[in-house]
DNA sequence: GCTGAAAGTCGGCACCT
DNA sequence: AGGTGCCGACTTTCAGC
């Protein structure tokens, strides 16, 4: 599927306002409210438009910790990668969780209500993890940027961008 | 403000799909289309809410490379922090930058659209910034989870919960 | 604080350019 | 491809409970 400068324009919008309406969404492309519909759910049904979602403010519940967490695994248990990966799934405090290249095996992200929760959450679920060797906790001390924002500048150049 | 259980289940609905109409909501909650409203305006101008997004998905793009980037620095050069801070605003490979505890000081996560274009953020944008010492990369091998969900148990017990 | 109805607005479709 | 107009559905407000 291509692409143009319009469509660029449409998912910046969505991006930043996801809830805005399709006549707003319209004026602000320079497009009637059908034309721009079409092109939005072509985004959509294309896949390029995963999904919307609403973001809450995680300090205005109380959620004080935020942290990134390397896991360094050890090889001699079985069905280690499948257990810890199953159990990443159900615990609410990883809001994240990444294979990576470098010296651990798994990156974290970690939200908790304050130091003891974050205290109870590796002690007793990621190190009672069998195959978990080693936790390497990065806490977050200030978050200078934190968006799921794609610019247009990295969506262009591929795609087949037009205009 | 006080939250009780029907707000819990309007967040999570809500975090699930920030387009899904009010009446549906409401349905979902047990609601009358109206009462869900005003409790959805409540979250919202208390915050809780911060905003509603569309989400892209960054395959659709080629967007091939995903990475964890640890960043230290070094103190002897002026203004620093200032300078690098402002540069992570401008770049748009730089979706999310934290200060760190631990041996880094910043941890970056940084998209591209291949490993040249990566290999060129870092050696023409990161490495050039005065004051940057040590740059480590982790890139991302697979993504087991990545949501921005604050799931109900983690928000419970703070906020005042009710029911 | 919730319900229900009324009014304004929007999304979605058919049709035309 | 994009634009216009119409209809049904939805959002939003307000009176009443």
């Amino acid at each position: 599927m291509k692409i143009d400068a319009i469509d660029l324009k449409i998912l910046t919008v969505l991006q930043q306002d996801g809830r805005v309406s399709n006549q707003d969404l319209a004026e602000q492309v320079f497009l009637s409210p059908s034309a721009c519909l079409r092109r939005v759910r072509a985004l959509e049904e294309s896949g390029m438009i995963a999904r919307y979602i609403a973001l809450l403010d995680a300090t205005a519940f109380g959620l004080e910790v935020d942290s990134f967490v390397q896991v360094t695994m050890r090889r001699d248990v079985e069905h280690w990668h499948e257990n810890f990966t199953a159990a990443l799934q159900s615990w609410p405090e990883v809001v994240g969780s990444y294979i990576i290249t470098g010296e651990a095996n798994y990156l974290l992200r970690v939200r908790a209500r304050n130091l003891k929760h974050y205290s109870s959450f590796v002690l007793e679920k990621l190190y009672k993890t069998p195959g978990v060797l080693d936790i390497r906790s990065n806490i977050v001390l200030q978050t200078l940027k934190d968006t799921q924002m794609l610019a247009p500048e990295l969506l262009m150049g591929e795609a087949g961008v037009n205009g």
